[in-house]
DNA sequence: TAGATTGTTAATCGATTAACAATC
DNA sequence: TAGATTGTTAATCGATTAACAATC
């Protein structure tokens, strides 16, 4: 029953049926400070000292890890190499996956300049937009295509993610020509709440207006308590 | 006791000491669906109502709601534009807010060119940054300042928040030089932690990495489940 | 008034933290 | 072996949901 510690058994196995999305949520984060602990050389960690670091309860690190699996050993700690593998893993870094982006405006144009993909392991194949001065041209060495040729894109190559950048009002249709493109994923920039019931197709939101505005709150009620300091 | 229902009462009390920030996060998505409903010239509405249309329930709508006082009238609901006035109230919509941007690569760019700010009422100040190949361009009609200068800057302008968009390298020395220059908030958009605990500065997270991550776990963890059922 | 829907309290559920036995 | 730290169960805390009295 127990884990044989060969510190390579790439097949992590779920001990829950599902997952509290709360304990995915904060996957990414320990991955990053792993990451960093990796890149300085660390060998070995416990929860106590990434509880320090990272500023949450230990208790709360080992109950999450803990959600996939015993990656730890009693009295030694965890391999920082064979956890951020481990969360790697989890997070499907190196599966590979191939993404698209819909809407080559400045904020398409800038997520293809920048490394966020490739870092993940992730493959950037087009865009899509429908300005005629955009089709034909390439951004970063990634083509760009007439939104009207992503159909029959998909059906060549096999595309996992979908990244929605379009304006607002064009968002829910190329959504759903995303999923009838048969994406699996759809990255959402856009400031529309995208549903696609009659799709099996998951969507992760990037809300940044809303957490423009939730940062907002922060500012005016720090202000109002300032205020009723004097 | 009662709050009279004179329809404009701008000077909203909070009942509790603190809301809990679950709610202050769901209070952007409700202003969205409420700037909707009343662009679609809606007059009223109800918790069930929204609940249905936003996927939430209608006791969650209503104990959000109350954390900032009575909103609604027993009996009638909620009327739509004073609801969605009161939100953008506590928001701090209007509340003139003014924002710098520090890195001016493609993703600074992007958010310069977007109209995020001005729908918020936050107006764009200036851009500052390293490279002398930008300094003393505008972008977007605003002008882009050499990161030394930035100190200065907010001695003379009243600088709200501060956005963060460069590399990840440079991203806590910046972090710093703009809680120094005493920006009330920091939006983060660089893959690092900022944290300045001995600054009095509100930092709001946009981790666009961890939230490419958990869509592709959720992806992998759907591919594992395919795979199960063959 | 009767009907509707809020505001609010109580019950439930889930997530976080504490504690400790297992074990390296 | 003694010390350390995990994995895991139990206790606590907070957030969500249900229920209903207040009231428009």
């Amino acid at each position: 029953m127990k884990n044989e510690k060969n510190l390579e058994p790439k097949q992590i196995a779920l001990k829950r049926e599902t997952v509290p999305s709360a304990v995915i949520r904060r996957l990414p984060r320990y991955h990053r400070f792993l990451g960093e602990m990796l890149k300085k050389g660390k060998l070995r960690t416990s929860s106590s000292e990434l509880s320090a670091c990272m500023g949450v309860t230990s208790s709360q690190i080992r109950q999450d890890l803990n959600c996939f699996g015993g990656f730890g050993q009693q009295g030694y700690g965890y391999n920082v190499k064979y956890l951020y593998d481990s969360i790697s893993d989890l997070l499907g870094v190196d599966e590979h996956f191939s993404v698209v982006v819909v809407g080559a405006g400045n904020l398409g144009r800038a997520l293809v300049f920048s490394h966020m993909f490739e870092h993940r392991g992730i493959t950037k194949l087009a865009m899509f937009d429908v300005k005629d001065s955009l089709v034909g041209t390439q951004i970063n060495g990634i083509p760009v295509y007439h939104i009207d040729s992503l159909l029959s894109f998909c059906q060549e190559q096999k595309v996992d993610i979908g990244v929605l950048t379009t304006p607002k009002d064009a968002a829910p249709e190329a959504a759903e020509l995303l999923a009838k493109a048969g994406v699996l994923g759809i990255w959402n920039f856009s400031n529309m709440e995208i549903s696609l019931p009659s799709y099996d197709v998951e969507i992760e939101n990037m809300h940044m207006g809303d957490s423009l505005m939730a940062l907002c709150y922060g500012l005016k009620t720090r202000k109002l308590l300032e205020s009723d300091d004097q």
